[in-house]
DNA sequence: CGCGCGCTTGATCAGCATCAATTCGCGTGG
DNA sequence: CCACGCGAATTGATGCTGATCAAGCGCGCG
């Protein structure tokens, strides 16, 4: 799988064959990752930022506890800590899910794209922006929504960006989470994750079960996961609204 | 109040006088505005960003029900919706707390500053990492603390934000939000936030009443809070690590 | 073959929501 | 100056959501 079909910015900011050799030929190196391999740990120095083209990677963090929490979820497309970039540490750390691939480019290699590119700089600043976006509404649900709500919304979201990245086509596709890995991303317990997944199953919305998804009423799920149509801003910038 | 005084990027990125100059001369319009104002409504088209020059702004979705929920709140020195000059609309209301006073730039604007001044244009995106790492942070609070910690992980970051642009020399700042507000903040009924408010109060870490926070035990708050020590990256970026 | 991990289900418990009522602070107008 | 009104703070009683504890099951793998 080539990073080049999908891009930064997850597809909505079109770049140039042009600005896309430039960033591919400045990759420094690409790696495959096994199934939860810490990648970046919180709070080391980092030198370079990864690109995800395969696989899932997650940014967690854990309480005094010990418990874990999911702070974000990376599919292919996105950058997964061009914070470092300008932070230089983390404040979470980066994860693989299941089996991956990831592409890194060093800090210096980024300043020098972003300077001989402004389009390109702008692509970093509008993935930081997405982000946030992204992080905002995980913000919402988490205090607005209860578990069935949460779960809802959660893949809501997650189909709409696999969409958008064309890694979704159909209404199913591979997730490979565990119960428990999926209750650290709702704040929920692995037991509770088990239930709702269950009514959610016997409601006819969604079946989650062998890591795979498959999304059975994309419309209720929308609607019990109070998902704003807007979300994630689908339309392309680039092209005039329909 | 001088908005030059903390600027973007909370003070963590120094600008020059003659960067500073060219922010301020480029600034299209101040306005004061009003408690519970709405400045700007969700969805709505936005074709200029603002930076809080005084009091406190923030940004607020509701579920069906009606239920607010903060998913930022924003302080001098911050720019609140620089979302908007990528994504051209906004996915949250963006509301008053108490009254404050923003400074609006046009979207024409940035984009020329941007291009003029490339320390002006890398500015801004750590503004919007910063935002980013803020909003990791409220993800973990909600998700892994209860109701004290939530409480005191919030205004541990709220004194360590305010200090940052010069707001709370001593451990003592007004702060104009009801109970209710800062329950939706923390995602609290007003209820709850009263009893965890006189619990806190009664354990001496901290004071909030009359819209005045006091803070008494920040050591023991930060505690409670979980709160990371290398949260919002408070050693300056500019200057040689202590 | 058996060990371990993940899934499943049941029973009990705790934290916070909800409902309800009272009090306080303060501005407003008679 | 006092009565009134209203939003906010406070306190008590009860109920629901999801955590916690516990046990059994299925299955891949060394």
């Amino acid at each position: 799988m080539n990073s080049s079909k999908f891009l930064t910015g997850r597809g909505r900011e079109r770049l140039t064959l042009e600005e896309q050799t430039l960033l591919e030929d400045s990759s420094s190196n690409v790696q495959a990752v096994k199934a939860r391999e810490t990648l970046v740990r919180r709070g080391k120095p980092v030198y370079s930022s990864m690109l995800v083209t395969e696989g899932f990677v997650c940014r967690s963090a854990s309480n005094h506890r010990g418990q874990r929490k999911m702070v974000s979820l990376h599919i292919p497309g996105d950058f997964v800590d061009l914070d470092g970039f300008k932070l230089k540490h983390l404040d979470h750390d980066v994860v693989a899910i299941g089996p991956a691939k990831v592409t890194s480019y060093s800090h210096d290699t980024l300043a020098n794209l972003s300077e001989r590119c402004s389009r390109l700089a702008e692509s970093f600043w509008l993935s930081s922006l997405l982000d946030a976006a992204i992080h905002r509404a995980w913000i919402f649900r988490l205090g607005r929504l209860e578990a069935e709500g949460r779960a809802a919304h959660f893949f809501c979201e997650l189909h709409a960006r696999l969409e958008m990245v064309g890694l979704a086509q159909s209404a199913s596709f591979a997730f490979p989470l565990t119960q428990s890995d999926l209750g650290a991303t709702l704040s929920l317990t692995g037991v509770h994750t088990n239930r709702v997944l269950r009514s959610l199953r016997e409601r006819g919305l969604l079946t989650f079960q062998n890591r795979q998804v498959e999304i059975h009423d994309r419309k209720a799920l929308a609607k019990l996961g109070d998902v704003d149509p807007a979300y994630l801003y689908p339309t392309d910038l680039n092209t005039p609204s329909r």
